[in-house]
DNA sequence: GCTGTAATTCACCGATTGAAGAATTATGGT
DNA sequence: ACCATAATTCTTCAATCGGTGAATTACAGC
């Protein structure tokens, strides 16, 4: 149940890594020592994208080493060659995907253009972009991906503790102008994280199919109240 | 890893149902056939608060049956003769978890009383006691798990949207006096779970360890906002 | 007292999982 | 040429899981 079975051949190409084909599949990828072949025609990359790409749609627990393996096209054991375990293959996982975010630049460079805006607020704004960069790239459904697990699971968890508030607590916090600014983006965090479970993860109508825009000027003063105006804290 | 290993004897007691003892532990328990003793001794309901127990502690996967029959001191296989399998345990499980369930009575009730109130906002008022009954109450710490399971289990999520559409889009929301209830009540909802998630899933400082009171005056205004301010929807 | 049935445990099964050992092949440095 | 080592697969293990068939014991109706 739930299986959906990701079977033998033609795993829908141009998921992982941008690159085309790491390997040219002529070769018959069946023969038992170092294929031949340039240095760096290495499995690594190919696990660490198929991982990636497991772990962001089916979870950590659902996720099989045979089926990364499966997919990078290689054996099993090889994964543990290379990382050590289950847990650090995903750790590592998970820290790229972290590791390559630019969403708070981005909303520093927002928050930097204050008040020269258009009609449009700061909130909304920054939900018109959060919503965009979770719903298109690559990336943001990476992070969908942690936020579905990380109830259940404790390495998640505690990535996503230290994304809202190691990552956030460096010297990018300074940049933003206004007070008290751990507490205002923890409440800002609350309610882009509610949003997405309840339209992302829930799919529960009418958020899941109402456009970007809407949405945002929606809840965009929430987000606007939360920064900048005076609260009870 | 992540084990916390449940180790036979003596299973933290107080959690399943209230009534202490359910069998009187002199029996040995390890006898083959029908137990002697009236006829309301069976492992039924044993078995459905070792459930309760298990799934909202560890989720849908982490449990398993052996696990549940141990805390609820019967063989695995009496489990599948009550119940069938761990799918059908499960949801009877989730839908009394459901079932139980008088928030909703509760908010329209705050809701009727709108107007005539203290200083306090509905909004306020509603997040102080929606945060007490999730963090005080057993049933609260049900729907936590609830919560928890949602991201990676679909039965969970079907739940969620049942209980966020389905039980809530009865005569129920008829009586809440404002427009467009069930878009407001999504939004509402929004909040809500993200708040939940933040503060009592992933546990992030400030918000974890601040006092129901504070949040409550911080977020309440959006609450009021999203349930009777004019919005662009 | 006999008998059908409810309640319970025991002993397994097949599948799957993460992991380790050993074998095999190529590369690169000398 | 030679050899250490990197890269890869094959085989296998021990554990665990959900689930099943059959045995065992008590109760309830006759």
């Amino acid at each position: 149940m739930t299986e959906e079975s990701i079977q033998g051949g033609q795993i829908l190409e141009g998921a992982g890594k941008p690159d085309g084909d790491a390997r040219p599949a002529s070769t018959p990828r069946h023969r038992r020592g170092r294929p031949p072949g340039g240095a760096e025609s290495s499995a690594y990359e190919d696990i660490l994208s198929a991982a990636r790409y497991e772990f962001s749609r089916n979870g950590y627990d659902k996720v099989t080493m045979r089926a990364i393996a499966r997919r990078a096209g290689c054996d099993p054991k090889l994964i543990h060659y290379y990382f050590g375990g289950k847990d650090e293959l995903f750790t590592k996982v998970a820290r790229s995907i972290i590791g390559d975010s630019h969403l708070i630049d981005f909303f520093i460079d927002q928050d930097a253009k204050r008040g020269m805006k258009d009609g449009r607020s700061l909130g909304t704004t920054l939900l018109r972009a959060f919503l965009t960069f979770m719903e298109t790239t690559e990336l943001g459904e990476a992070y969908l991906a942690l936020i579905r697990n990380a109830g259940q699971n404790e390495h998640v968890r505690d990535l996503m503790v230290a994304l809202v508030q190691g990552e956030l607590n460096g010297d990018q916090l300074k940049a933003i102008r206004t007070d008290k600014v751990e507490k205002r983006m923890v409440l800002v965090g609350s309610q882009l994280l509610g949003l997405i479970m309840v339209r992302d993860v829930f799919r529960v109508e009418p958020l899941a199919s109402m456009p970007v825009a809407t949405v945002a000027r929606t809840i965009g003063p929430t987000l606007d109240r939360y920064l900048y105006e005076k609260l009870p804290i």
